[in-house]
RNA sequence: CGGGGUGUAGCGCAGCCUGGCUAGCGCAUCUGGUUUGGGACCAGAGGGUCGCACGUUCGAAUCGUGUCACCCCGACCA
């Protein structure tokens, strides 16, 4: 490719709205150019990227006997009835009608599609299991697009879904998926990806893993351990703090006058949060109260709590609501509350501790020396005893107790084990051996495409632009000729680029007759792996300049040996990978 | 949906407070020339419904009201 042709075009100045990495190359580099909200048009360059980055994730999928497919983008609304998500999935599900006023949707994952497919083409256990994948355009209606390519509503993933016939079929699977991509990541040049326990959210099913590309950026935090191989999201990371557990002292009601919140309290009565009990008040979309009790020091995980209620939203309670049960804002306390007009759900860390200090249901006054077994009486009152606890960093691992690390992941692939959800529910059944009916058991496995482009780029960049993996660079030589009015550095460069084209290397030539400066930052933005300079200094000695982008490699070759010298490297990378 | 912010040339911005004649600057683009190793220089040129609507006024980019769009933070997120 000649540069001078290249549509996409590279600024010097830093778009005002991009805040990461990703997001000011993307636009700088002339890969991608927002056209609404969270919807881009990708430019030459991004396509090339994200072309290589599908052919990997083909190859990888064809490997664990993928079979492509292509689903339609548009469904009706009926599909979506079955499976019940017409109505449970919310406002980024993108409704409309057709001409005909038929209620249509733009699909933004195609388990229903699939689960259509599978039903009618598979009805024999003697053609499961089976798997079926596609790679094409989701829609999401997101609230909030973020970061560029990171988050968006428009994009493209790769998609697949198994079938199978027995749980132990499905776990196999699953963990011949899980390998797939690991080998998928470490073939697109990601750096650092960990899979790690997720929550299941809307999808449904028991197991899930997400693959987080390790990033500062990142929406998602991560909890990752320094002693062993625990890996989790926030929303789900688990954590064995010691409690501090003593003989039971007696209650003592102390005045704690205008001290509010655990900090004031603490404070106030010198010592430290940890040795308090909070109260915590929610309330679902029906206005019912929750009165959730944990150690003052700990958040509460609010995606715990809605699991274990098994309640889709949750707010915090206002005051007036938490009056309305017969609780003091401020001094609220598990301690004679009425269990019949709330239900009360406890932490382990406040069970497992003694002596704790909680409020007393009463303005300006606190209890020392709470003790959950003794003052509660469990088993006379509804409560639930859960783990609804927040980690935290440096918490301890629950596997092997040493310290967790905090991190920011991008979600750059997820896989699910659905089990029958779809299944039962659309009625995609199968026949065993004798003859009798079984719903499919289903495994759904993603990747985002677009998203990982990205995700490469947070990893693997520097101040000058991104640093492109061999595997899915947009080129793999990059001809910077220098001072092209002179006859010998045209007639050097053209030569060598008809050459490397005549070889199959992906090259791209900057035929502009730009100035050093502006060609070599142009080069740093469109990041390719190896950069040729030719300049009529080198030219007369019959040199030309070899530069690896990452900085590996920066030598003068004799003209004579270049071409070798570049097929070398394209191919000991070729075969690395 | 809540909080904050921004809309002026392809991009980045100034001008607005205190209304005024032809709306300005840098980058980018085009022409000619000089240059050529980390974003050159000179001379010239093109490019604008000042987000939109209504209003105030002799006169609105500037003041008022409304509206739309976009961005950031939060909530939400297979």
């Amino acid at each position: 490719m000649r540069m001078s042709q290249l549509v996409g075009k590279r600024t010097k100045e830093t778009p005002k709205d991009a805040q990461t990495q990703s997001h000011i190359f993307l636009i700088r580099g002339g890969y991608a150019r927002p056209v609404s909200t969270g919807i881009y048009s990708l430019l030459p360059l991004a396509k090339r990227i994200t072309q290589k980055i599908e052919k990997i994730i083909r190859e990888e999928m064809n490997r664990i006997e993928g079979q492509e497919v292509l689903m339609p983008v548009v469904l009706p609304r009926e599909l979506w009835e079955e499976s019940g998500r017409y109505q449970s999935v919310g406002p980024e599900l993108l409704r409309f009608k057709d001409r005909n006023g038929k209620e249509m949707l733009l699909g933004m994952t195609h388990e229903e599609a699939v689960v259509h497919l599978a039903r009618s083409e598979v009805n024999s256990y003697k053609q499961m299991p089976f798997m079926l994948y596609q790679i094409q355009t989701k829609y999401r209606d997101e609230a909030r697009p973020r970061a560029g390519l990171i988050r968006v509503r428009e994009f493209t993933m790769k998609d697949a879904y198994s079938f199978h016939t027995s749980d132990e079929c499905l776990k196999k699977y699953y963990d011949r998926a899980h390998a797939a991509y690991v080998r998928i990541f470490e073939r697109l040049g990601m750096k650092n990806v960990v899979s790690i326990e997720s929550d299941t959210g809307m999808m449904g099913g028991a197991v899930s893993h997400e693959f987080m590309a390790v990033s500062d950026c990142g929406e998602d935090t991560i909890f990752v351990c320094s002693g062993c191989d625990y890996k989790a999201n926030r929303e789900v990371a688990k954590t064995k703090i010691a409690f501090a557990s003593d003989t039971a002292n007696p209650l003592e009601k102390v005045h704690t006058p205008n001290q509010k919140t655990i900090e004031e309290v603490a404070k106030f009565l010198g010592i430290k949060t940890s040795e308090t009990g909070k109260a915590v008040f929610y309330t679902d979309e029906d206005g019912k109260l929750y009165f959730v009790v944990i150690r003052g020091d700990i958040e509460v995980n609010e995606t715990k709590l809605r699991n274990h209620l098994k309640l889709r939203e949750l707010k915090f309670a206002n005051d007036e609501q938490i009056r309305s049960i017969g609780a003091v804002p401020g001094y609220a306390s598990p301690l004679q509350l009425n269990s019949a007009k709330v239900r009360i759900i406890v932490d382990p860390s406040v069970t497992q501790s003694s002596n704790l200090v909680v409020g007393a249901n009463e303005a300006d006054y606190h209890y020392k020396g709470f003790n959950f077994a003794r003052d509660l009486q469990p088993g006379s009152k509804m409560i639930d005893v859960v783990d609804i606890a927040a980690a935290r960093n440096d918490d301890p691992c629950p596997v092997c107790s040493q310290p967790l690390k905090e991190e920011r992941g991008i979600e750059v692939g997820n896989i699910f084990q659905l089990g029958t959800k779809y299944s039962l529910s659309m009625n995609c059944t199968y026949l065993d051996q004798n003859g009798k009916s079984h719903p499919m058991i289903m495994g759904c496995y993603g990747i985002g495409v677009g998203r990982s482009m990205a995700a490469v780029i947070e990893q693997s960049n520097d101040k000058y632009g991104p640093i492109w993996p061999l595997e899915i660079a947009p080129y793999h030589v990059h001809i910077c000729a220098l001072n092209l009015n002179e006859g010998a550095v045209k007639e050097t460069a053209e030569n060598l680029y008809q050459a490397l084209l005549g070889k199959g290397v992906e090259v791209l030539y900057d035929d502009r007759n730009e100035k050093a400066g502006s060609a070599f930052n142009d080069a740093d933005l469109i990041g390719v792996p190896y950069r040729v300079i030719l300049s009529p200094k080198n030219l007369a000695e019959n040199l030309a300049e070899l530069k690896a982008r990452d900085g590996s490699i920066n030598e003068k070759v004799p003209l004579t040996q270049l071409q070798d010298r570049l097929m070398n490297l394209l191919n000991s990378k070729g075969k690395q990978a």
